[in-house]
DNA sequence: CTAGGGTTAG
């Protein structure tokens, strides 16, 4: 019979074509059914040609009623799959009796192409099971699932299947064969594949310089590349994605530069590719330009496009231009219809917004993130793991403890198993937002999943809340288990020592790193040694630390020596340090703050004066101190000395009550130390009334007793400040919990878990 | 054959 042979397609004729595309125009729905046309002649010419969802429902219903069914079944599902409508083909593929080769790999094709691989795969096999044979277009779409999702094994077995079945072997099979083992970093059998193929294309030469790409050997590569017999768009994107990934910004961009030049196809392809560049790049200008050629060459709609343009304008800084393209997105492709099968729209609608998402987060617009994660939840978007993970992040960053808490709700309800990055961002999120105990708790349901990444960042937790002997503890029971600590973790270990003022296990852990793990420290593990010693009084030898190590050239070294001489109240070192400082990074307003705050701590007003003096002559504008408390879903934030609450005059009230009857428990508040103390926050603030305070008796005045005070600060906390807080929760009996810039303090009955040592 | 989001630190 005719139909059997779609691949020799037997192109329909002119009339049959206006007919389909009024019906992919949407102009005709019910005219079909009056058409005196042959059925499966219709069903053929429309699956060729319309992807339109409406229609091939009606088409559907059509074959349906008129019992057609078997004649023309497979037009159709081709026609749903066409149209990313796998629900209704999958529908369809289950009515239909007598399944032919034809049939299944239709179906497989189509979910593959919505990026069900492990549906398509599944198909393949129940496929086998049933007796079916796959034919070579089956086959290279399997493989080519095989090397996406990296099943090696499936992969080898197919190969197995065709060279005993003795299948005839074309180029297209062939090169899918190729890029499997390339994919698979197995280039002996690359190699005897590709020695062994009779006819090459440019598709082989091109996957043959995919391997050398991949493996970042850019002057063969490029030498390659410049020596191909044949080039196309895709040899040009190859080439330039490759230089991209492995770092070679400039080479990529100059590069791209002359595939222009050339003349060379300018596809979506390479819009994706030159977008990432400029990513990397950060060169908003030239964002646009590459955004004025891909508009010009009418690539703009084009999904993927759309959403790595998004993502270059969020990385380069203008979200604006970002929202102002994702509100051009077609909206209500992502809305869940009735199955859990992703369409590519909807991939894109999601990526796009998960983009918009991460950008509110990097701008730190966290209420637009929230705004949009909310839609997204609301209009029923499937949701992967990257938004949430965007959005968990968004909530450490934020210390919105309470929002976090109800995504994690979200993340119970719709994810089924906790994967390795929800996992370490929700642990982080919970130790960012003050809750250990929560963090701890989800650390304990991965007992099976453990990996470096939810070991590191328990122990962060852990160091930000000043227990070093617990991180310490995790520390050594991971390398128990047998996993490798990173310099991540080591950073984590290392200021984890330095908060509980552990010197001792600091030093062997800084010597452990390098001996025995072979880490090479940075600038950050340098940075924790400096505060290691420093905290410890040891001032001398941060000194003879730094020279030692070659490390005076870089700033944060030199800044956290600033700290401890502060500490320890060693103005000479301290003014020597300064002039390290400014003379390297003079823009930096904490170097000054630092000083001038030793300068007063000694009574030197003057040199206090002098230093500040010199910050503002050197046009620095010091950031405001901020602090926030979160009620019941809204966060009121306060400045320092801030009138803008409409309860100021009540917290304003309380605070000078509560500042009394701390003074009889032996509070010393001393209004001129207090505004010359700048720890952070500026001195000419009213009355000494720091940011935090105001946020705590805010707290206070809205809170049940029993409940604790979680306050979140931009800058460091004051001594008085500190002060303040270790008497109110003795003279309360209330915990506090005041999360720094640096770490928590966890205040109760008179006491903070730093030790009065940050 | 070639393109897209996520975890820990700073």
């Amino acid at each position: 019979m005719r139909w059997m042979n779609l691949s020799s397609s037997c192109f329909p004729s002119p009339a049959f074509l206006k007919l389909s595309h009024s019906i992919s125009q949407g102009t005709m729905t019910h005219k079909i059914i009056s058409f005196n046309l042959s059925e499966h002649h219709l069903f053929k010419s429309f699956s060729y040609h319309t992807s339109n969802h409406f229609s091939s429902n009606t088409l559907h219903a059509k074959m349906v009623k008129i019992g057609s069914i078997f004649v023309s079944g497979k037009f159709v599902l081709t026609s749903y799959v066409k149209s990313e409508k796998l629900n209704d083909a999958q529908k369809l593929f289950d009515e239909m009796p007598n399944r032919d080769v034809l049939t299944w790999t239709a179906l497989i094709s189509g979910f593959s192409r919505v990026n069900s691989s492990g549906m398509a795969l599944q198909l393949f096999r129940e496929m086998l099971v049933e007796g079916v044979s796959p034919n070579h277009f089956t086959l290279s779409t399997v493989l080519k699932l095989c090397s996406k999702v990296g099943d090696v094994r499936m992969g080898k077995g197919i190969h197995g299947w065709i060279l005993r079945n003795g299948v005839k072997l074309d180029v297209v099979l062939e090169n899918s064969m190729l890029d499997l083992y390339a994919k698979f970093d197995e280039f002996v059998y690359a190699r005897k594949l590709y020695d062994s193929m009779r006819e090459k294309s440019t598709d082989t030469d091109n996957i043959i310089l995919g391997v050398y790409v991949r493996s970042c050997d850019v002057n063969k590569s490029l030498h390659l590349f410049r020596n191909l017999p044949c080039r196309n768009a895709a040899s040009w994107n190859t080439i330039i994605c490759g230089l991209m990934q492995g770092g070679y910004l400039n080479a990529a961009l100059e590069l791209l530069y002359e595939m222009v030049e050339n003349e060379s196809e300018f596809n979506n392809f390479t819009s994706s590719i030159a977008l990432s560049v400029v990513s990397s790049l950060l060169i908003l200008e030239l964002g646009r330009q590459v955004h004025g050629r891909i508009v010009r060459c009418g690539l703009h709609n084009d999904g993927f496009v759309k959403s790595a343009l998004i993502n270059m304008y969020i990385k380069c800084g203008n979200l604006e231009k970002a929202s102002v393209i994702y509100s051009r997105l077609p909206s209500g492709f992502a809305t869940k219809q009735s199955s859990n099968i992703v369409c590519s729209d909807t991939m894109t609608e999601i990526v796009s917004r998960s983009s918009m998402v991460y950008g509110y987060v990097r701008n730190g617009k966290y209420e637009d993130a929230f705004k949009t994660f909310v839609s997204m939840v609301r209009e029923r978007v499937l949701m992967d793991k990257f938004t949430i993970a965007n959005v968990v992040s968004a909530c450490s960053n934020a210390g919105v403890l309470e929002l976090g808490r109800q995504v994690h709700g979200f993340i119970h309800k719709t994810v089924e198993q906790l994967d390795a990055h929800l996992a370490s961002s929700l642990i982080d999120m919970y130790a960012k937002g003050g809750s250990l105990d929560c963090a701890h708790r989800i650390f304990d349901q991965m007992t099976n999943y453990l990996n470096v990444v939810i070991w590191t960042s328990m122990i962060v937790g852990c160091a930000l809340h000043g227990h070093g002997k617990e991180a310490i503890r995790l520390f050594e029971q991971m390398r128990y288990e047998g996993i490798i600590p990173n310099e991540v973790t080591f950073i984590g270990v290392l200021t984890a020592c330095s908060h509980a003022g552990l010197l001792e296990d600091g030093h062997l852990y800084f010597n452990m790193m390098k001996d025995v793990y072979a880490i090479k420290p940075k600038v950050e593990h340098y940075t924790c040694m400096v505060d290691l010693y420093g905290r410890a009084g040891l001032l001398n030898e941060v000194k003879e630390f730094i020279y030692e190590n070659d490390l005076s050239h870089l700033s944060a070294v030199w800044k956290a020596f600033l700290s401890s001489c502060r500490l320890y109240r060693d103005l000479e070192m301290g003014k020597w340090v300064s002039e390290k400082l400014f003379r390297l990074k003079p823009q930096d307003e904490g170097s000054y703050v630092l000083l001038s705050n030793m300068c007063s701590g000694s009574q030197k007003w003057e040199e206090a004066s002098r230093a500040r003096r010199s910050m503002q002559h050197s046009g620095i504008n010091k950031t405001p101190g901020q602090s926030w408390i979160h009620l019941k879903n809204q966060v009121h934030s306060f400045v320092a000395g801030d009138q803008s609450h409409p309860q100021h005059a009540q917290i304003y009230e309380y605070l000078d009550k509560l500042i009394g009857r701390l003074k009889e428990i032996g509070y010393l508040h001393d209004v001129k130390l207090v505004m010359q103390d700048v720890e952070e926050e500026q001195g000419e603030v009213l009355l000494g009334w720091h940011s935090e305070k105001l946020a705590v008796a805010y707290g206070i005045i809205s809170l049940g007793s029993a409940i604790p005070i979680r306050i979140m600060k931009n800058l460091r906390i004051c001594t008085d400040c500190h002060n303040f807080m270790k008497l109110t929760s003795q003279l309360l009996g209330r915990e506090i919990i005041v999360r720094d810039i640096y770490r928590f303090h966890h205040f109760n009955s008179g006491h903070c878990s730093c030790g009065d040592y940050w």
